[in-house]
DNA sequence: ATGAAAGCGCTAACAG
DNA sequence: CTGTTAGCGCTTTCAT
């Protein structure tokens, strides 16, 4: 059922029908009511992919994210899904497997789709944003969010990772902690360095013992936990983790040494607040929600729609904030 | 850029650039190669919503599940993913969120989009099968999984909940319990149904004594567990869960009440393998991975869309195999 | 208030 | 082997 059929079915044109389903005020009342509930009655659809081409629009939203079932994203397309079926748009997701081959598919597939915009989680080590931010550019805003390019002339949505990291270990800090364990990916992003960054510094500046490891699997994680909880002339009782991961991997070592916490050990995690509550007691953490970075990558956009509109498109960053949750 | 700009770079028509790049056997090689070497390098991309609408076909897998952030639909979303991407698909995902207007929502968008194909999982009392089912028809075709209407006029793959909790409850039942908690959601799908009917059917044919609980919540499942546990004169020493989200809540529960697993309590879930191994030691399993039932997925697809041009499609249901983990 | 007509970018049937 | 042409279903400008 096209256009054409109402038409015909009214002895007139497929603009007036056109007209009468999109812009009502150029059509005679009469008329247009009996169209109108002709083609609801009908069950008319009009093509999404002809309106597309004439308008050069697609009112989808393109998502590119390394995982899709990883939990920080899942909150953050989660959110992202309700805020486009509010404003009328589309999400669509698309994973890069953290593989720039893939990542780069992906791109050219949403270009090709004429996606309205692109919200992208860069791969680890990609370096498709130059070519990328090429190819958009003018034609459709791209924002870049928690793993972000290392330049100022896109527009980022970027993780706070220090003050996360400083919140969780005020948290720990609080309860006079002898020696911390910071525990961190092994993978060379940003995210990681930022975190373990700011894990020295804050040890540094509080006078603290403390210890950052990188660990690249669950076996790592325990054998390196191993040797400093049992090895090691001073024993850790507290430790940070940054990512729930990371946190999983580490209870399976409390649970498997039989350590007690947080009588034991304090045990604190950066997380968006489902895995801590998978354990008994819950893990403290620090809520990294995609859920924030959400709302604001949608805000971002229709701020840079606009302005790409009047012409005064900006490179510009922002960054969420962070809360604290299960505290004790 | 378009195929009317290369036309012009080599004063050819725009056929004879479109037929270079896509029907080359038709075009003079000397002028083939220039025509793809000069598109290569310009980075031309064709419009897919252009060839959409010509060739009324998107190469789009429309798939709708009710959650993207649940275990079983992840891996299932993953392995269709990797399958898409070899076959030349793209795979868009939309979730219900078990509301059933949403999934007519995004059922109507896969439609306007000419979507090549739709896999769905419906929400919880899903009623929309009937209109969806005429709104596709003969067009494209919908293949329903894991959660499938009740007839056997559509093209389904269900679950094998009876196989599987046969299988899960052979393992405990190998190790003499004395009494099975088996612990189920308490939605009415049939998921939930078959798999509890199973239970009773196992537990009657061993001559076993045993309790099905359906629970809603981590509060309802710790509450109706530390009634069986403790204020009982017969105490449970075998569970089974049905899904991840339940084997959660009751190590939750096992966690807090310090009970001893395997020792004083055997423990055995249904569950795609991620949930199991965050805990120590590793909860058995029977594997219901997504994997499998997206392979079968696509595998039905390519086969119906050939029947549908043979015109001989016809009604069919599949059923996937199941395999135990972690045994001990 | 309405219709005719152009055209979005592409494919494919047809003619030569 | 190549160009011309029609048209996918829709929106929008330009007449009337």
């Amino acid at each position: 059922m096209t256009l054409q059929d109402i038409a015909k079915q009214f002895n007139t044109s497929i603009s007036t029908v056109s007209r009468s389903l999109n812009a009502p005020y150029h059509v005679k009342n009469s008329l247009r009511y009996k169209i109108k509930e002709y083609a609801l009655e009908m069950g008319f659809m009009p093509n999404l992919v002809a309106t597309n081409l004439r308008k050069k629009q697609t009112n989808i939203i393109g998502v590119i994210v390394p995982f899709i079932s990883n939990n920080f994203y899942e909150s953050f397309l989660a959110c992202l899904d309700e805020i486009c079926q509010k404003e009328n748009y589309y999400m669509m997701v698309l994973q890069s497997l953290n593989d720039i081959n893939k990542e780069w598919l992906n791109i050219t597939m949403f270009k090709r789709l004429n996606v309205s915009a692109l919200f992208i989680c860069l791969a680890n080590n990609s370096h498709n944003y130059s070519k990328m931010s090429a190819l958009f550019a003018s034609q459709f805003p791209v924002i870049y969010f928690d793993k972000v390019p290392n330049t100022n002339q896109v527009f980022k949505i970027e993780s706070s990772d220090r003050i996360a990291t400083e919140l969780a270990l005020n948290q720990l800090f609080k309860k006079r902690p002898r020696y911390i364990v910071g525990i961190f990916g092994n993978d060379n992003t940003s995210i990681v360095r930022n975190r373990l960054v700011s894990f020295y510094d804050f040890i540094k500046t509080k006078s603290l013992q403390g210890k950052g490891i990188q660990v690249n699997c669950e076996e790592d994680c325990k054998r390196q936990l191993q040797q400093l909880f049992f090895f090691n002339k001073d024993t850790p009782n507290a430790i940070f983790c940054m990512s729930d991961e990371l946190l999983i991997w580490t209870m399976k070592f409390i649970q498997r040494s039989q350590l007690k916490y947080p009588k034991e050990v304090d045990i604190i995690s950066l997380s968006n607040g489902i895995i801590p509550n998978y354990f008994f007691p819950e893990i403290e953490y620090v809520l990294t929600s995609g859920n924030e970075m959400a709302s604001l990558c949608y805000a971002f956009f229709k701020d840079i729609k606009n302005d790409l509109v009047n012409k005064n498109g900006e490179a510009r960053s922002i960054k969420p904030k962070y809360f604290k949750k299960n505290l004790r």
